[in-house]
DNA sequence: TGTCCACTGGAAGGGAGGGCTT
DNA sequence: AAGCCCTCCCTTCCAGTGGACA
């Protein structure tokens, strides 16, 4: 059985293929013994019934400093109200700068306002090229959206490009309005499949008789339009837009604005307020960061059970982001980019530091063939390095010993115990917690 | 100045797994 | 069932690289 689930935009959230279906229990209430979570849900809460305000995916009603980029993106897509097709847009920020808020703000405005005044339909479709990255599962996407029947939906592999091409190609025209496409994180998309899907997209318009299509591309690197071809360059920066990051006063009016809906009132001052958005305005201005750390503040308040939130509470928050963040990006590692890191963790343990490519690849074999798997080969280590080095969990930095070689000097980002204690998690590598490493880079287990 | 080391990283391709078509 | 397509993960091959050393 295979389901997927859709969003208010029509992109697909949730993707399963199930087997079997039993993940349904059921529960009978009351009895007289006491329940483990009486003692939470008896607590008072500091967050009102809205807490959802400070979660990343909440689109609040108004959009403060950023009045007049989400009043240059309603310039350009009003056109699509009168049924013409707007310039493509692409915009540039850094993360947390509210490119998508406001882009998604916009789409909801857009979709208001053609619902009073449109003179031609208007489709407007978001996705996010984190997870949608290869040109097939663009068209799918897309093309899935004005497919009704659950029957005639495009398979999520197996068809040739070029059939899903003319199929979504044909319900986009037989539909017969404007299609504002956004693809968020576009650098991703590229990086990945390179610039063909959107030549393809952008020169549909060509061919379509009755619709129109737009696109509007969202990315964090300013530079990724150096990867373009010339023609698509040209087409997909009809309009530019760049997003700056937020100071720690326009993070302040964020955050006030979002506690209001959220935090009970008096529960959060204005020094509270004040230290999150100073700590995310150093970190390059990240407003979900900021909204993040108040988040994580409050929570930590309440389970302490105290009806205020202090800034010690802000700074707990803080380490904890951290060290979730870093958990987290280790938990997700493919089992051989653990078993890397392990061999790192260990030689760091046993004193060793600024292992070259080779050291760790030969720590990393040992280690491999010690719990029964075959090793990589170290071309496919060093991307498993360069991906991990990508995460921040790792540093490598290319060196050159001279006539001794030009290799990576590797060194673990994160420290090695809390490192090691997570990899140790794995069940696969539970039977390592006793290896160590020699001066002599020789493996005991 | 040429040689050499220990890789790096791009390119090409294999094969497994998912699925569709005939 | 066979043939095909697409994606993902991986291997193989190999030209290129920076800088110490002879």
């Amino acid at each position: 059985m295979h389901v997927e689930q859709y969003n208010d935009f029509g992109n697909v959230i949730v993707k399963k293929t199930f087997l079997r279906v039993i993940d349904i229990l059921t529960f009978t209430s009351g009895g007289k013994m006491g329940n483990i979570f009486e003692k939470y849900l008896k607590k008072t809460s500091l967050f009102t019934e809205q807490r959802q305000a400070l979660y990343p995916g909440y689109l609040p009603e108004h959009l403060p400093h950023r009045e007049r980029e989400i009043d240059k993106i309603a310039e350009i897509l009003s056109t699509a109200l009168e049924g013409e097709k707007p310039s493509n847009i692409i915009i540039f920020g850094k993360t947390g700068t509210g490119k998508t808020a406001a882009v998604q703000y916009v789409g909801r405005e857009l979709k208001n306002a053609n619902q009073v005044y449109g003179k031609s339909k208007v489709k407007f479709i978001y996705i996010n090229c984190e997870t949608v990255d290869t040109p097939y599962s663009v068209l799918q996407n897309v093309g899935n959206i004005f497919i009704e029947k659950w029957e005639d939906k495009i398979p999520f592999t197996g068809w040739p490009i070029d059939k899903i091409f003319t199929t979504t190609k044909s319900y986009i025209d037989n539909w017969n309005g404007v299609v504002i496409i956004v693809l968020d994180e576009i650098d991703k998309l590229v990086a990945k499949s390179g610039d063909d899907i959107l030549y393809k997209i952008m020169h549909m318009n060509d061919i379509l008789k009755n619709s129109k299509v737009s696109i509007i591309g969202i990315s964090n690197e300013l530079r990724f339009t150096d990867l373009l071809d010339a023609r698509v360059k040209s087409r997909l920066t009809e309009e530019k837009m760049i997003f700056a990051p937020y100071d720690a006063l326009q993070l302040r009016d964020i955050l006030e604005e979002r506690a209001k809906i959220a935090i009970k009132n008096g529960a959060v001052g204005e020094d509270v307020i004040q230290l999150c958005a100073a700590i995310a305005a150093q970190e390059h201005g990240d407003a979900r960061r900021a909204i993040d750390l108040l988040r994580i503040s409050v929570e930590i308040a309440e389970r302490e059970g105290s009806d205020k939130v202090m800034e010690h509470h802000v700074r707990q928050a803080k380490n904890k982001i951290e060290l979730d963040c870093v958990a987290e990006a280790i938990r997700t590692l493919p089992l051989h980019s653990k078993i890397v890191l392990l061999g790192l963790t260990l030689a760091e343990e046993s004193g060793r530091e600024n292992l070259t490519s080779g050291e760790l690849y030969n720590i990393y074999r040992n280690l491999a063939t010690k719990i029964s798997h075959t090793p990589l080969t170290s071309r496919r280590v060093s991307d498993l390095i360069t991906e991990m080095d990508t995460l921040g969990l790792i540093t490598a930095n290319l060196k050159s010993f001279g006539r001794y070689g030009r290799t990576k000097v590797i060194e673990l980002a994160v420290p090695w115990m809390e490192a090691k204690r997570i990899l140790l998690e794995d069940e696969f590598l539970v039977e390592l917690k006793n290896a160590k490493i020699t001066n002599q880079k020789k493996l005991f287990f």
